[in-house]
DNA sequence: CTTGTATATTCCTTAATACGTATATACCTT
DNA sequence: AAGGTATATACGTATTAAGGAATATACAAG
């Protein structure tokens, strides 16, 4: 046994393929993904975008940050969750292509004119 | 009521993007989508690449087709499964994704490895 | 019409997932 | 310490998926 104490949450590793693709398969996770590749959310504002309920959010949020698709930091009360700086080559070619499809996907870019409304009249987080 | 009989089986409706995510995550299911990149194939050969018994090829054969994943065809006894002719903007985008991130997984190229060889000494269906 | 081969489907069990309600945790403010 | 806000977890439940054993279907050949 190693003496070092390991932090109390690890970052989980970079996600096999089936692992990403079971990240992929459900319509909130692929909202929230689409939302962070503009970048860093709060949580709360993932809430008012996707306009559900705090438990389906929180809930996803940590689905995926266990099979590390996402990752999270901590300030204050808020939790602010990313993409990975650094993906790995299978997440960076997923996230692009769903990048890609999701402009034709109404949804998609209504979440992303959410944002930025939102984001233009500053919400409820320190910036 | 129409007046027209539908085929008895009719190819589904390409799928929508969470329904390409479900199909996806599953191994088995990868494998088979990865191996049918390389053209149509039949289910025998299907089976003994992936070396995984009937049903459960079969079974994931029908869970790929119930969702326009894949288009069947019959020659005899046997069947041949292949991808659309003309994917969606979508599954096409992902299809390609699968094939550039496959690369790294050695599974992957085994399977393709595994088909050469059997191609090449001629199979159990017609040619 | 019988038999054989290839493939599909049914039925069952087990495990995974999704969602909501309620409660807990973490941090800030006073 | 006490109360408030943001977020996470526990628990119960309903739905869905995966896999195997057995059976059914579709076609070919005699």
């Amino acid at each position: 046994m190693s003496t070092v104490k390991a932090p109390r949450k690890a970052e989980a590793p970079q996600p096999g393929l089936t692992q990403i693709y079971q990240c992929l398969c459900d319509t909130t996770r692929l909202r929230i993904l689409n939302l962070l590749a503009g970048g860093e959310l709060c949580v709360c504002h993932l809430q008012e975008i996707l306009d559900e309920p705090q438990v389906k959010v929180s809930k996803h949020l940590a689905y995926l940050r266990a099979k590390g698709m996402v990752v999270a930091r901590r300030e204050g009360n808020w939790m602010y969750y990313s993409t990975p700086k650094t993906p790995s080559r299978a997440l960076r070619a997923n996230l692009a292509c769903l990048q890609d499809c999701s402009t034709e996907e109404p949804a998609f870019s209504r979440d992303i004119r959410r944002r930025r409304a939102l984001e233009s009249r500053n919400g409820c987080c320190p910036e």
